[in-house]
This record gives C-alpha cells, structure tokens and sequence, in this order.
DNA sequence: ACTTACTTAGTAAGCGCTTACGGGCTCAAC
DNA sequence: GTTGAGCCCGTAAGCGCTTACTAAGTAAGT
C-alpha cells in the first residue's frame, strides 16, 4: 500500500496527499481547515498534491471525526405522490413557496458549508415523527416549514435536536422560529385602504386553517380593520386554502348570494386573488372599480396580472435563508433557544386598488 | 465509560444498545441490516433496546465504514438568486419542473435508502464543474438534470463517479440517461392533428434552445408533419424560452405581421401554450375555431384553462423517481453505463384541438 | 462416536478524517 | 549558556459503524 496507495481505486484521500506531499496527514488536514501553522512553503506543497489528486475530503470521515455532520435537515409537506405534473392545483402554490424556501436555504447554507437535505413529509401523516426520528441520525438540526409538525412528537425530538420552526408562534419548543411580518403587513395594507382608498366595508379570504401564517393575517387584519372602524360582513369572509381553485368556487359562491360585495377583498394569499379576478372576469367586473382585491406574498405573476395587483411583498427566499442562518446559530450556541426572527414585508401599490404606480419598490 | 454510555450525552450509539442487549455490537449490527443469523430472541432483545434508547446509527459512521454514502446528487439550474418571489416568471416554468423532479427522486429515493441531496447551479457558470466535483466527495453517484452541463468537465468526472443525465443524448459519457419519449408522443398529436382535424398547416413554439428536450420535440414534430405532408410557413416557427411571458410577446408579434395564422400551433410547453391563448383572448381570437393550440407537460392548470388545453402528458415525477433507479442501479452495477432510459408520454385530448372529452386517460 | 457443515455470536481490524499531545526548532530574555 | 515561549509538524487515539475472521454450539451424515 505504498506507492499502491497512489489512486489505487477510488478517490484519492488524506493520506495519499500527504505521501506525494511529503508531510503527515495531521499537515494536510490543518491545510484543508483554515491552515494554523503552517509553514507557506508546505502549505503550498500540500495544495500542489491536493489538486494534482483531485482529492476531496470524505465527507463521511470528517463528520465521524468532527462530531458535525455540516447537513440540516429541511422538512416540507408533501401532498399527493403525483406532484404538479398531472395533479392538483393547490399543490402548485405549495411548491412555489417550499422551492423558495428550499432554494434560499440552499444557498445559505452552502455558504457556510452546509448541505440541505430536504425532506419531503405527506401532511398529517402520523409517520412524520417517525421520519424525523430518522432524519435525526442524519443531520445536525432541522427546519420545519410551516404546516408539517402539527406538534406530535414536537416535544420528544426537540430536546435532543437543534430545531428551527418556520411561521411558528410557541418558540421556546423549538431552538428557534422564524416568521415574516405578517402583522405589520397587513397593519399598513388596511391603513392604506383606509385612508387613501376610503374603504370601511371589508371582506377577507382566508388560507388553509392549519397554517399559522394564514391565522396570524386573519388576526392582524381584524385588528387592523377594527382601529379603522371598518367593518366586516360575516358573508365577507371567505375561507380557502390557498389555491386559486378553491378561491374561484368559494368566490363564484359568494357572488350567487347576491349581497352586495364589499368594498375591498383581502386574500391571505396572491393566488387566491387571481381566482377571484379570474371570477370577477366572467362576470365582467372589474378591480378597482366594482371590488378592490389585494394579495399577500408578491409572486411574479402579480405584476403581471391584469392592471397589477396589490400586495403585501414577503420573500420566501429570505426565509429559508434565515432560517439556515438561525439554526447554525443554535449549533454554534451564538443565537439562544427560544428567539424569535421577524422578516419584514412591504406593501406593493398596483392596480387592484387603484394606484397605478408600478415603481413602488 | 460503563454505566456512562447509556445517553450520556448526544444520541445512543451502537455500543450502547449492545450493552443493554447484552449482545456484541456486531450483532446489533447485523440486526440493523437485515439480520441474517441472528435468533429470533436475540433479534427481539436487541429491537427493544433500539427502540427503548432511541437510537439512530450515525449515516457518517456507516458510510465511512461500508464505503457507501447512501446520498446521491442532483444538480439542477438556478437562475436568480431572488427566485420565484419577487422574481420573473421564467422561473416558475422551471421551478415547477425542477421541483417535480426533486420530490419524485426523493420518494424513489427514500424506498430505496437513500437520500437526495438537491444542488443548484447557476447555468452557464463556471464553477459547475469545481461544484460538482466537491458534491462527489459528498454522493455516491448523481443526477445531472437537462441543461444543467454543458458537457464542459463532463468527461473529467465521468469516469471517477457514477452520474445519470436526464433528457440528454450521449448516453456513452455519463452512466446512463433517462429521457422523456418526446418522438411518439409528438407523432401521436401530430398524427391526430392531421387525421381527426385535417390540419395541414402547422405551426410551432420553441422552448429554450440549449433544451435538449425543446429540441427533441422540435424534431420530432417536424419529421412528423412532414410525414403527414404537412406544411410548416416559416412565419409560423416562433421561439420562446418555455416561460409564458416571453411567449406572450413573441405571439403578440407574431399577429402583428397580419400574415395568416396556421391551422394549429403545437407549443413545446404548456406554459407557452397558456401565453398564446392569453394574447389571443386579448385579441378576442378562440380555440379551436380560430387557431388549434396544443402544449406539452399537461401541468395542473392545463385541464382547467378555457376549455381544456389538449396535450401531451409526461409524468416529470416519474423522471426524478427513474433517474434514481437508475443511478442505484448503476451503484450495484444491475444497469449497465450508457443505457438509455426512455419514458412514455402520451396524448391528452381536450378543447383547444376541438375535442372535449375530458375523459382521455 | 466422529467428522462435516451450518448456524450463531463475539473479536478486532479498519473506513478517512480531526485533534490532543508531545517533540524538535528558533528566538529572545535573563 | 540556559530557560521559557512560540511555532511547526508528526504520532496516535479515537469518531461509530461494517465485516472478515474465529470460535463455539448444534444438526446431520457415516
């Protein structure tokens, strides 16, 4: 196994870099880790080896040894087995939004040197604990999207893994939580219908009930109406679950009711607004000027749409990325269990509700 | 170190669930997999002591040890970092696509043991090959998906790693590659085009052209036309990227030219299908009657848009699940390198060629 | 009863890294 | 010139598994 040793078979490894460098392999690992004292003149031997050999460093010694395994976990919910193509279309706004937010994780994390496994798990599946067990085995910590640990089970892993919850509300559980803003989102939505739109007749329709996120914009816009002094006619309130399909049924039911339509209609998502513009469209009415209709998340077809609809802007990305952010934190114990991170939104002015301008940035 | 080891700290290892079995590790681990000749008491002790201490076998220590890492690759393009939320619409034709692909790979991956490790790059960058050669310290073997390699550095890691390429041609290079059946699926519609429709006058969308897909379909179709002797006026070749928006624009040019339309315009992708028949609605034009519209993908919203968009259907779900079948087969040389997996399409009637039957399977 | 063969379980040798520890240097201070 | 403090680098001990190899026990064939 002496000069054998030379990429005998498989990739080369440590101890083929440092024959051909002439060091130990102690040398070549202070190299390949940031290289504290070492001389200029060997580091530059072992680099010379290193990619004379293609060598990478097994990933599966380094987490053995180094006691971390540099993968976090990504938990999201799967629907139907038969994904988007050839399948419903609710799913087509989960997966905009989990592709985000696996997307900004990512890149985080690739940033700090992690790897993202995601995971998908079939929402409300009693196996969810089961898998995540699992995953436990696998990665350092974990992400829970909103939505995919009704809190089974939440409890019993939460103490032997570093956890963060996305949209969550009880912290402490879990290492960490990170939301968006939803409140202070829909706080400066329903100020600007107010005041500059004079509305005080509102309707609101409603996300999937087992989403936090689509909870807290129920809350904060009831809040928000009632410091206006607005109102809300119990027919007013629409209940989807995010799709744009539901949305034009619910909707299309409303509309058969007769009673007249609120001044302005407030979805706790984008998608569900273009249902009902896509509703409003057949019966030949128009946003603004029959009903103001008003998103949540800014997807890009929001610019698009028709004259432009008005939203609330969050980034999906950001999220993901942050909640990388946060859980490396937790490992190296520089953000406390228990802290919450708030992502900020921002009202976007378009068409649906009568301002026009499309630079609002 | 005695009586310590049970949960001292981190997880359980092996040694501690070999201690309260009292059994040898090796036994333990013969139960974990498979366990051949073990007794059935033996067997049961061991599960208990598992179960009772929650133990996961560490994925590092197994793969360091059995050489295999169980994770495989898949590397699929990124386009923005500002993805989807906030971001331009090309996107979400791909992420739609790159998403379906992921989870149908993660749930085939699952069954078979191991775990997906998702990795964009940015197109046309080049570090995609310093990429993927770092992943290759990380994965057993991986999926390369359509666009992603340009073929630089293809050659260099080929050899070394084990890779499936998907809807690609060369099979040779990489292990193997799993493709779509885009020639029949075109033939077929074509085919139908021409006998049940009469069409002979045909026009054609192209998807982005460094697609081997876009130009497989290109192909196909025009070999098929030309086989029913069809025509194909050059005004009629339009080219798009497969996002709707660009397809939009492009039609709207398209009319401007006055010239008359084709009898049927057969897009590569359902997307660009959807931004023909918006533009032709602006421009209260209709199908069937006016121009036959057909795509390729059959995404959700095809059985909902107008009156149903008649295309091809390909399950991208099962792309993902084959590649990784593949690809483990490839590990356990059961698949042999350079073949080529090909996977059916077939055609879904609807309202925009003139028939309504829903029902087509 | 005695080899032959198979089943069952334990012992121990790695897999490819990281990292404490220690030894040999060099250099400054006494 | 001796000592102490750094700097550089090698030695070796694991990290938690898998898997020969070995040994003991059991069943079966002669």
């Amino acid at each position: 196994m002496n000069k054998g040793a030379v990429m005998t078979k498989g990739s080369a490894t440590i101890y083929d870099v440092a024959e051909l460098a002439s060091v130990s392999i102690a040398t070549v690992s202070r190299v390949i880790n940031g290289g504290a004292h070492v001389r200029p003149e060997v580091r530059q031997r072992v680099d010379v080896a290193i990619r004379n050999l293609d060598f990478v460093p097994s990933s599966a010694a380094r987490s053995l040894s180094g006691g971390k395994k540099f993968t976090i976990g990504l938990v999201y919910p799967l629907y139907e087995n038969r994904a988007v193509f050839g399948s419903s279309s609710e799913e087509e706004s989960y997966v905009l939004y989990t592709d985000a937010i696996i997307r900004g994780a990512s890149v985080e994390a690739a940033k700090l040197g992690f790897s993202i496994y995601a995971s998908a798990v079939r929402v409300g599946d009693a196996s969810a604990g089961s898998l995540i067990h699992q995953l436990s085995g696998v990665v350092d910590g974990m992400i829970l999207t909103d939505r995919v640990i009704s809190d089974i089970g939440a409890m019993r892993f939460a103490k032997r893994l570093r956890a963060v919850h996305l949209s969550g509300l009880g912290a402490e559980t879990f290492g960490a939580t990170v939301r968006v803003d939803n409140e202070s989102g829909m706080r400066e939505l329903v100020a600007h219908l107010s005041t500059v739109h004079n509305v005080t007749d509102f309707g609101f329709f409603h996300g999937i009930e087992s989403s936090q996120d689509a909870q807290a914009r129920f809350d904060a816009f009831k809040a928000a109406v009632s410091e206006h002094r607005g109102t809300i006619r119990p027919e007013n309130l629409l209940s989807g679950d995010f799709s744009m399909l539901r949305a034009e049924d619910e909707f299309e039911k409303r509309l058969s009711l007769g009673s007249p339509l609120p001044q302005a209609l407030v979805c706790a998502n984008d998608q569900m607004a273009f249902g009902v513009m896509h509703i409003m469209d057949r019966h030949n009415l128009r946003a603004p000027e029959d009903l103001i209709v008003t998103g949540f998340d800014d997807v890009a077809m929001s610019r698009t749409v028709g004259r432009g609809l008005t939203t609330i802007r969050q980034s999906v990305f950001e999220l993901g990325a942050a909640a990388v952010d946060a859980l490396v934190g937790l490992l190296d114990e520089t953000v406390e269990k228990g802290s919450m991170i708030t992502l900020p939104t921002s009202l976007i002015l378009r068409g649906t509700c009568g301002c026009l301008n499309e630079a609002a940035r």
